[in-house]
DNA sequence: TTATAGTATAGTTAGTTGATAGACAATAGA
DNA sequence: TCTATTGTCTATCAACTAACTATACTATAA
C-alpha cells in the first residue's frame, strides 16, 4: 500500500469533518486553510467523497460540507481504497482488483504478499474516524494548540 | 509498499540464480526465457543488482551471471528496498528516506503507518532466498514441472 | 579473428500525480 | 429580484514514473 497526497488529503479532510461533526457545516475554504490543501484540489477530492456517500453539502452563502454518517461508521480503510485503490503490495494478491500471473499457483512469494496484505487491512479497517478523532482530542488536552 | 514489475523481476532473477547457485554461471538469455522478462530490461536490472553487490558476472562465450553470496545471506527485503525504495506506506514514516510533514509530531495517523511499516519489514527481512528456494523445491516434489 | 555474452546509456511511450483555470449552478439575504 | 457567496463540473497541464526498446561498446573463449 502506498498513500499519495490525494489519499493523505482525503484522510485529513474526513478527520476535519469528524472533529466538526457536531457543529455541522464546514466551508471548503476553512478545511483548505486548516489542513494546508490547495483549495481547487481539495474541491475535487470532496466531489469523490461526495460521490461515494461520505460527505454531503449545501451551496450558497452559509453553505458548506459535512459528514454523511457518524465518524464511528467510517473506516480509514474505506477511504484509502476509495482514493488509492487496492491495498495489496502487488496486484496478483489483490482482492479488489486481482491480476493474473502465470506463476501464481506456485509462486513462492505469494505467501509474503498475502500476509502483508492481511495485516494492512486489519490495521486500516480496524480504525474508524471516531478512533482517530479521539486520539486528536487526547493530544489536545496535553497540547491545546493542536490544529489539525 | 508497492511492488512494481521492476521489483518483481528482480526477485525472480535472484530466485533463479539461487536455484542455480551450485551450478554456477547462468546466461541472461536463459533467465529471460524462464522468468518471462524482456531481455533488455532484464539486463538493466542485472546491472543494478551487480552494482549493489548481489550478482557477479563473466563476459564472453560461456559467460553468464551468478550470485555473489549464498542465498541464505540475501534477504528479500534488501532487494525490495534496492529496487523500489522505502517500504513505508507513506514517506513521513520512512526510515530510509523520511520526509518532513508539518503535522508529524501530532499526526493521529502516524501510528497506523508505523505498525504497517514494521510488520512489512518483519516479513520481508525475515525471509531469505534460501527460504524461498526451499519452498520452490518442496513444491517441485509434488509437481515436478515447476519452472520458476 | 570472430562469434558470443555482458556493459552502458540514451531514447520512447503511456499513464499517473498533483495541481490550476474558468465557467456554471444553487441559495441566503438585502 | 439582484448580488455576493459557496459548491459543481470539466478541461488542461507540467512533471514524473514505469516499462520497455535501441544502439553502440567491451571483454573473452575458441
Amino acid at each position: 500500500m502506498k498513500i499519495t497526497f490525494k489519499g493523505d488529503y482525503a484522510l485529513k479532510i474526513l478527520l476535519d469533518l469528524s472533529l466538526n461533526y457536531e457543529k455541522g457545516l464546514v466551508q471548503i475554504k476553512e478545511i483548505s486553510k486548516r489542513q494546508d490543501i490547495p483549495v481547487k484540489y481539495l474541491e475535487q477530492i470532496i466531489l469523490i467523497l461526495k460521490g461515494a456517500g461520505y460527505v454531503r453539502s449545501k451551496r450558497g452563502p452559509v453553505g458548506g460540507v459535512y459528514l454523511a454518517k457518524p465518524p464511528e461508521k467510517i473506516k480509514v480503510g474505506e477511504i484509502i481504497r476509495l482514493m488509492e485503490g487496492s491495498t495489496s503490495p502487488i496486484s496478483c494478491v489483490s482482492r479488489t482488483a486481482p491480476s493474473k500471473c502465470s506463476f501464481f499457483r506456485r509462486c513462492p512469494f505469494v505467501g509474503l504478499w498475502t500476509e502483508i496484505r492481511d495485516f494492512t487491512n486489519k490495521i486500516i479497517d480496524g480504525t474508524t474516524f471516531a478512533d482517530i478523532s479521539e486520539k486528536v482530542e487526547n493530544m489536545s488536552v496535553k497540547s491545546p494548540d493542536y490544529s489539525i
